[in-house]
DNA sequence: CCTATCTCCTGTAGGC
DNA sequence: TGCCTACAGGAGATAG
């Protein structure tokens, strides 16, 4: 599932082929998906030229000449692709923005969890970042503001992890694999981390969203991750724990587990991780 | 305030 | 082989 890692590699793809592009046109077949309703979406963005493409969280966001942002939710499985227009159909493509240049944004997805919302100005982009926790690589989210929110909950360490409220664009594969390298069981009450093991938690939720970075995301074989150019990322041959079942734990052998917090999927190493 | 459960949706996997 | 059901899951809504 996109998390930071993949939007943010989308993002810089997004940078890279189309800023300086101005929308000819919207197609789309799935009206839900388009907010506040396709009408004014669409009247609102025609014309616009992109001139900035941003993140939040987990939502690329495309800032447009008339001073109206566009923000996506790829949730589970979306993905952004940047294509030469022509008739062959996706059959998950759910909008389409065509481009002056021959080329257009595809917007796929699914299960039809995700959308696109047009923002009228910079106040409503406020409001959406309002209810969100502070970006992981932004000198908000520092150890001091980390270990505060682990203390003041009784919830799953995995699930506080993945609470966007607290801390903006962590999910499940990342912070499964974060709790593995910090050796911390991930049903365990968030604040029953000692000062050391949050320390450590904090220091390898950097480090893995670093490496996801690096390797440009993680592509599950049915997650359907890919970058705006249609490439896969990489980050999935080196996973540790996530979507590793009954293989054995890189550091001690022990088959890895796989048990559901709160209804989502989680792995882990019996041995490695208390 | 806090936490757990339900909901949206559809492809895939597993049972028979 | 094919039909049927259960299941996955981000995050907002709802319930307790």
């Amino acid at each position: 599932m996109p998390e930071l890692p993949e939007i943010e590699t989308i993002r810089q793809g997004l940078e890279e082929r189309i800023v300086g592009l101005t929308i000819k046109e919207v197609v789309f077949n799935t009206p839900k998906m388009l907010l506040p309703d396709p009408e004014s979406l669409i009247s609102g963005i025609k014309g616009a030229k992109v001139i900035q493409v941003g993140r939040r969280a987990k939502m690329p966001l495309l800032f447009l000449d008339n001073g109206k942002i566009l923000v996506f939710h790829l949730k589970l499985n979306g993905q952004l692709l940047v294509r030469k227009v022509s008739k062959t159909k996706d059959r998950f493509v759910r909008v389409s923005f065509v481009f002056d240049n021959g080329e257009e944004l595809r917007f796929a997805e699914m299960r039809k969890f995700g959308w696109a919302k047009l923002l009228k100005n910079e106040a409503e982009l406020e409001e959406v970042t309002a209810r969100l926790g502070p970006e992981p690589f932004s000198k908000e989210f520092n150890f001091g503001y980390f270990q505060e929110k682990l203390s003041r909950s009784r919830r799953a360490i995995k699930i506080v992890l993945m609470d966007q409220k607290e801390f903006a664009g962590i999910g499940n594969i990342y912070a499964t694999e974060a709790l593995f390298y910090a050796g911390i069981d991930p049903r365990r009450p968030a604040n029953s981390l000692s000062e050391d093991e949050s320390d450590r938690l904090y220091q390898k939720v950097l480090w893995v969203l670093k490496q996801g970075l690096k390797y440009q995301g993680t592509t599950d074989r049915d997650l359907a991750y890919l970058q705006v150019s249609g490439e896969p990322g990489r980050f999935q041959e080196h996973l540790a724990v996530y979507g590793r079942e009954g293989k054995p734990c890189l550091r001690c052998g022990e088959p890895i587990r796989k048990i559901k917090i709160s209804g989502r999927g989680t792995y882990f190493c019996s041995q490695c991780q208390k």
